[in-house]
DNA sequence: TACCATTACGCAATCGTTTTCGAAAGCGTT
DNA sequence: AACGCTTTCGAAAACGATTGCGTAATGGTA
């Protein structure tokens, strides 16, 4: 921004009025202007380098060009192909994308969001709300429009892009099932996250509808989805919970902290406990047991994402969508076999 | 932006001037302003909900408090943390990053640039340079600072932050000279990236300094760091290189591309061919054979190269290292063990 | 009380664009 | 030739914040 060059310049270059060449570098220059006067100052803006400004015109027009995407943290595997996703709608269109990582803390989600609010973003793309999140009705309230991808508010009227948690859970639990499983537990995401909540909700009515019996303590649940939490989890479920031939875990990194600390305590997956992963994170193939897990198209979450929220941020009137669900697939891979004749157990 | 409340709003809810407002909301408000007036003015902001227009101000300021990031690809595990690293310390302070993927080529890197410019950013820390970037070097004679991550640019004067490839690569040649491989190739990153060409360049000086003789194709070039590319490379060398027990890779990626395809014919690493990683990322530790890599400090060298571009954009003046280099570390796994009897070769 | 220095605040220009409004010119019609 | 319509462009007012400058008010001093 040192010595850019301004539409005033272009102007004195070319003898017409800035208005004029505002007008010109505009996309509907030919309704208002003679065909000579444009090409002259496109000519003369090209040839002196001359790129807009979007603090200026973002100050008068109100719109910046700019999104916002929160995520929980980008070190996750799931979103970056989401960002990627995200990025192929809105950047050919000249967006730009403000990226902050709110590690799923209150405070920093309420800094980060005014960070956004401050510069003005056209729209947000949040795909780490908690359920209950009142900065965010907030935010919406104020006229920002937000979409939210993976994870959806417990408010409704803000569309929501996410894969079909239910039906992978579904999926997997069967798949499991008519391996011969009957004491299938179950390592829970957060609560306060929609992905937990729903893929927890959907394995009891799962079990429900299979006609299983879900003892107490089947249910492990945790505070991240992350390997540690895993780990802990199936800790806790060994020690402490029913009798059990497999785990079903809300994701990869859960089943790997879980399967880790199978192997910790001489217990095999899957000869003797089956575990699943959530998600298909890249390079699970490569890991022994390869995972059985669910895969979701986190780049097609971020790309429907954005083309909502693009239709949004255009027409603000327009329909659209409170929910999109985007469908997921059973990947087998081997960390789930045939159940053993009898299950590992606190004894 | 919709209903936002402006100092004007403030000014007129408190009976004083915007400009009294504005100077109230700044940081040496005390210089200027009676306590009382500081007060009152500051309280009906925060009541108020004011949020500022860093539209407005940047373009008064021309400072926008934000920063651009070019990456190659966020999909690359490298990535994130240096991310994250950058965030460290910027975020704290109100910026906030637009991150844009370049995928290393050279039509997007100048359209993604124009769009960093567009917005006015602070400073740009660029991990996605060429080895030779006419674009930066426009940008940085414009005057927007700066700085370059785990990449240097063949042209000086700008300031970069890199890992210690070249000591990385030492060590690794060593530890596989010690282990008694002498026949050891290496598949090499793209040319025009330098973290591809000082690798390469590392590889052959370290092989002098041992006295290893390098045959003709016992380097394999790649035009990309990922599994495919190692894929390939591997095939090359064994197909068309010369006989060898070892290949260094100057990425994970690489490796496990080489890796997967020695596997594919029957050749086992590291029974009949070790084979090494450059960077460590994740999850490496649950791959067989845990690859034995070089660690590098991606968030180190996000943090690092923020805090340098923090003090380029504070004081233009200030003379600030032309190039920061990070240790790195030897990692010590499975994949490269005591070289056999007899090198794996073309019959 | 008059005067000067200082304090505390208001005024207004400015950053680069967009956009409404109006004016001038061109053209056809009667 | 007078009129009205369209086309093509200039003038100027915003958008919201910052800041140099000016000026009341204040306090202290002679």
């Amino acid at each position: 921004m040192r010595n850019a060059v301004t539409l005033k310049d272009v102007a004195r270059e070319t003898g017409v009025h800035v208005s004029t060449v505002s007008r010109a570098l505009g996309p509907n220059a030919h309704n208002t202007l003679t065909e000579q006067v444009i090409t002259r100052v496109r000519d003369a803006a090209a040839r002196m380098g001359y790129v807009p400004n979007r603090l200026a015109s973002g100050l008068r027009t109100n719109r910046t060009m700019t999104v916002g995407m929160m995520i929980p943290d980008i070190t996750n595997p799931v979103f970056p192909p989401m960002v990627r996703g995200v990025e192929s709608v809105l950047e050919p269109l000249g967006y730009a994308s403000i990226i902050v990582n709110t590690d799923n803390l209150v405070e920093r989600e309420h800094r980060l969001a005014d960070i956004l609010r401050e510069r003005g973003v056209d729209g947000i793309i949040h795909a780490a709300v908690l359920r209950h999140d009142p900065r965010i009705d907030a935010i919406v309230a104020q006229g920002t429009p937000v979409v939210t991808a993976n994870c959806s508010l417990a408010s409704p009227d803000i569309p929501a892009v996410v894969s079909d948690d239910a039906h992978g859970i579904h999926l997997m639990l069967h798949y499991m099932y008519n391996l011969g499983h009957r004491a299938i537990t179950h390592i829970a995401g957060p609560e306060e996250l929609s992905s937990g909540q729903i893929r927890r909700k959907a394995f009891i009515d799962a079990a429900e509808g299979l006609g299983l019996h879900l003892p107490d303590g089947a249910i492990a649940r945790t505070d991240r989805f992350d390997e540690a939490a895993g780990h802990r989890a199936a800790q806790h479920l060994v020690q402490a919970g029913p009798p059990f031939t497999a785990i079903l875990c809300a994701s990869d990194r859960l089943a790997l902290g879980a399967i880790d600390y199978l192997r910790s305590r001489g217990i095999d997956c899957p000869a003797q406990v089956s575990v699943s992963g959530f998600n298909d994170i890249p390079m699970l193939d490569l890991i022994p047991p390869r995972l059985t897990t669910v895969r979701i198209q986190p780049f097609e979450v971020g790309r429907v994402s954005a083309q909502l929220l693009l239709q949004i941020m255009t027409d603000k009137t327009a329909a659209c969508p409170r929910e999109t669900v985007l469908p997921v697939s059973l990947v087998v891979r081997d960390s789930v076999t045939v159940a053993p004749d009898r299950p590992v157990s606190t004894a």
